[in-house]
RNA sequence: CGGGGCGUAGCGCAGACUGGUAGCGCGUUUGCUUGGGGUGCAAAAGGUCCCGGGUUCAAAUCCCGGCGCCCCGACCA
């Protein structure tokens, strides 16, 4: 778009900005030249492309599986949401407030050859368009609830939601953007926390093992939690860069939404109750922590789990007659492999070399690519390229690329490829954990911790903490840093587990807290 | 909301200071050539120069007004 963008830095392949020179505009170079997105007209708003679409349609069947797995069912909800609706929760519409698209008219007028809204189409009460849906479902859950035989009541929605944010970034923040809300009543409060909880596994699931993005699980400070809940659990990720990106999150309400909506349920003593409820979310962020957790300088690196190719099939020849015979046995091979549950694409595009096509399949993230040629067709062999190996220190580009590449027989090669799979969704996992750890550290003194944020260094500081909320507003000014979650006892490394003394206050402290740089 | 940048072919950009036939690269189409990491050659198609007004014989270019998007900060999933 600018100038600046083409000016960058460019020291990887393909246009694509290097992490090292510019980890925000490799990003979006990665997004873009993947085909994932585009920035649409609208302001803040993105185009979801294909190959993007895809991936979030998988992501989408992973989750939708597993929210009907533990009971959900789902449902639709308005777009719209009245205002005086909304501010019926009032610390709930109070941290929305901010970021509200609001429809205040209802028709167009052509006025002197201009097509502009007609002034007198107002509209007696103005709309919302959701930011959440936590009131308009509360307010149709009114009707759905009397008894605790109704309850409880399992509702999950996918849907688009509009936040009005001042700066976007494709995926990861976007005026519109698309996700799951689940909402639930409960009868009991342990009942709606142990559903808070067990969303929050079922996100941590997916997250690491569908999206292979290894996460810490905890709850949110008073100062971070949503709008409205008395309790926010979350899952936190780290990027390549260090910093966190919240991947997922899980609230309980307790009854505040059920008493400003007035629903109340008879228990089975008889007596009115409120219920007790929770909503739960992932959006289309998730895309964007996919991108940044595992992909390198040559493209979008995706586990095959979420791969919408798993193998991309290249044949290559001279003649019209290799040409023929290294085809079909593309197609061969591609057969037998579907067999198998992988999804292949042959690509048999004319006029385009071999090369341009493994650059093409690479910047879009397909696993493994097999290349036919005429050796291969004497040899009975395929010759079969992983999109990426564990990189070890100090490894050359061109060692790299070696092993990467094997040659193996030809059954060998196709019976293997399930196991392929899954070792490739392993090792993704576990280099995104070993590039985690690298950056993790336990954090005992202030200088420490200015040591290692300083600049544009990020990563997870396990630290002990008995601030207050002002507390952590000056770690957030002087540091950029802020306390993405209180940890899971379970999630603390070992060796930062124990009580200790806050590392600002020197108050005593039970547990530490995680600390890093946010998206 | 504050600061910066940009708007010209599908994409990326030059041209603007100094007004005078609308340009380049990539991509696309056709033909030949090439093919195990981005082949090469030739030809062709492709435009509301963001919008509106003004100055001028003449505006992509100068002046005025508007719109839109991107980036950086404060807000957030």
């Amino acid at each position: 778009m600018s100038n600046q963008q083409t000016q960058q830095p460019v020291t990887a392949s393909d246009g694509i900005t290097s992490r090292a020179a510019d980890y925000g505009q490799w990003y979006l170079d990665i997004v873009k030249r993947a085909d994932l997105a585009d920035h649409s007209s609208v302001r803040g708003c993105m185009v979801i492309k294909p190959h993007g679409y895809a991936i979030w349609e998988k992501l989408q069947r992973e989750l939708d599986d597993r929210f009907k797995a533990t009971g959900h069912v789902n449902a639709y909800f308005p777009l719209f949401i009245p205002l005086s609706m909304l501010a019926k929760e009032e610390e709930h519409a109070a941290g929305f407030a901010k970021e509200c698209a609001v429809v205040t008219h209802y028709r167009l007028k052509t006025i002197d050859g201009k097509v502009t809204v007609d002034p007198e189409s107002k509209l007696e009460e103005p709309l919302i368009v959701r930011p959440t849906s936590e009131t308009i479902i509360w307010a149709q859950y009114k009707n759905w609830i009397q008894s605790y035989r109704d309850l409880p009541l399992l509702i999950n929605q996918w849907a688009n939601v509009v936040r009005w944010e001042m700066r976007t970034r494709l995926f990861l923040r976007t005026a519109e953007f698309l996700w799951q809300e689940g909402h639930t009543a409960h009868a009991t409060e342990s009942e709606a926390r142990e559903e808070v909880s067990r969303m929050l596994a079922v996100y941590a699931d997916v997250a690491e093992n569908v999206m292979a993005v290894p996460v810490v699980r905890g709850h949110k400070t008073e100062g971070e939690r949503f709008a409205g809940a008395i309790d926010t659990q979350c899952i936190e990720g780290m990027m390549q860069d260090g910093k966190a990106l919240q991947m997922g999150t899980s609230h309980y309400l307790g009854q505040n939404f059920a008493k400003s909506a007035d629903v109340k349920f008879l228990n089975k003593e008889g007596q009115l109750e409120y219920v007790h409820a929770t909503s739960w979310g992932v959006s289309t962020r998730l895309v964007g922590a996919l991108i940044m957790t595992h992909s390198d300088d040559n493209g979008l690196i995706l586990p095959p789990k979420l791969a919408p190719i798993h193998v991309v099939i290249v044949p290559i020849y001279k003649t019209p007659e290799e040409q023929e015979r290294t085809t079909a046995e593309a197609q061969a091979v591609a057969v037998e492999l579907r067999a198998q549950g992988v999804a292949v694409k042959v690509d048999d595009r004319e006029g385009m070399q071999p090369g341009a096509k493994y650059y093409e399949w690479e910047r879009k993230g397909v696993p493994v690519r097999i290349e036919i040629g005429p050796r291969d067709l004497e040899k009975g062999s395929l010759c079969v390229v992983r999109r990426f190996v564990i990189e070890q220190d100090g490894e050359s580009e061109r060692d790299l690329r070696k092993r990467k590449k094997q040659f193996v027989p030809r059954a060998e090669a196709i019976a293997g490829m399930p196991e392929l799979m899954q070792t490739l969704q392993r090792e993704l996992l576990e280099r995104a954990r070993m590039m985690r750890d690298k950056r993790t550290r336990i954090i005992d003194t202030l200088d420490d911790y200015e040591a290692f944020f300083k600049g544009d260094g990020s990563g997870f500081a396990w630290v002990h903490w008995a601030g207050t909320h002002e507390d952590e507003d000056i770690i957030a000014k002087r540091f950029e840093t802020s306390i993405r979650c209180l940890p899971f006892e379970n999630q603390i490394p070992e060796a930062a587990r124990g009580p200790g003394t806050c590392i600002l206050t020197g108050q005593p402290s039970a547990q530490r807290v995680l600390m890093a740089k946010a998206y």
